[in-house]
DNA sequence: AGTGCGATTGACT
DNA sequence: GTCAATCGCACTA
C-alpha cells in the first residue's frame, strides 16, 4: 500500500554532481516488516568519475561493484568497522560514481527509527550516513538493490518544494578534500556536519 | 599471509 | 575539543 511511487530512472542525472543536487529534497523510503520509514533527503556527497576520494577511482572490486551500475542503485559498504553507508550509483553503467547520502529529516516512523537507533531525539535519528543507515536498518543485505523500483528500500520524488541548496567540501576524507561536492538543505537542523558547513 | 587505513560515531576531558 | 573502537578490504610480498 503506497501513496507514493518510486522515482523513475529516466529522470535521475547520469552526472555524479548533478544526481547530488537532484537528491536533494527527495524521499528514501524503507519498507520494514514492522511498518514504513522514511526520510527527506537533506544531505548529498558526490564522488564522481576521477575522483581519488572514490571507492571506484582504482577500478572495480568485489566490493564496489554496485558502482558500476546504472544510475539509481544502491551501493552499500561498512566503514570503519562500524557504521553502514548508502550511496546512489551514477553515471552510465560500467562506470563507477556514486552519491552518499549523509542525512534525513524523518518523515514516516519515527517510533521505528527511535528504536532502530536506541535515541529518542528527532535530530539525532538520521544525522550523519551512520545513524541514517542505522535508522533504516540498512547493511550488507541491501548491496546493489535497484532504488527506482518499490521494495524493500527505495527512492521517491521530492517530498515538499525544493529549497536552497548549499554546497561545500565534503566532511571526513583526506584525499581530493577540497573539491566542492557536498550538497545540503541550507539551515536544515537535519544536516550533519560542522556549523560553519551549513550556512 | 601480513598490514595499514578509512566517505564515523559516541564517550570522555 | 580529543580519541579509541572495530573490521573488511585493497595493497604489498
Amino acid at each position: 500500500m503506497t501513496d507514493i511511487l518510486p522515482a523513475s530512472r529516466a529522470d535521475l542525472p547520469g552526472d555524479t554532481t548533478a544526481l547530488a543536487r537532484f537528491l536533494i529534497g527527495m524521499t528514501l523510503v524503507r519498507d520494514l516488516p514492522e511498518g514504513r520509514v522514511s526520510g527527506r533527503i537533506v544531505e548529498t556527497e558526490a564522488y564522481g568519475v576521477s575522483d581519488p576520494a572514490g571507492h571506484a577511482f582504482r577500478g572495480m572490486t568485489p566490493r564496489t561493484r554496485a558502482l558500476f551500475l546504472e544510475p539509481g542503485h544502491a551501493y552499500v559498504y561498512l566503514a570503519y568497522g562500524v557504521s553502514w553507508m548508502l550511496n546512489v550509483s551514477s553515471e552510465a553503467a560500467g562506470v563507477g560514481a556514486g552519491v552518499l547520502i549523509r542525512a534525513l529529516e524523518p518523515l514516516e516512523g519515527v517510533a521505528i527509527m527511535r528504536a532502530n537507533r536506541g535515541v529518542e531525539r528527532l535530530t539525532d535519528l538520521a544525522r550523519g550516513p551512520g545513524r541514517l543507515a542505522q535508522a533504516l536498518r540498512i547493511d550488507r543485505g541491501l548491496d546493489g538493490i535497484d532504488l527506482c523500483r518499490d521494495g524493500l528500500l527505495w527512492l521517491a520524488k521530492s517530498a515538499g518544494d525544493p529549497s536552497e541548496i548549499g554546497q561545500s567540501v565534503r566532511i571526513g576524507i583526506t584525499k581530493a578534500a577540497e573539491r566542492p561536492l557536498r550538497f545540503y538543505e541550507r539551515g536544515s537542523r537535519f544536516v550533519s556536519g560542522p556549523r560553519a558547513l551549513n550556512t
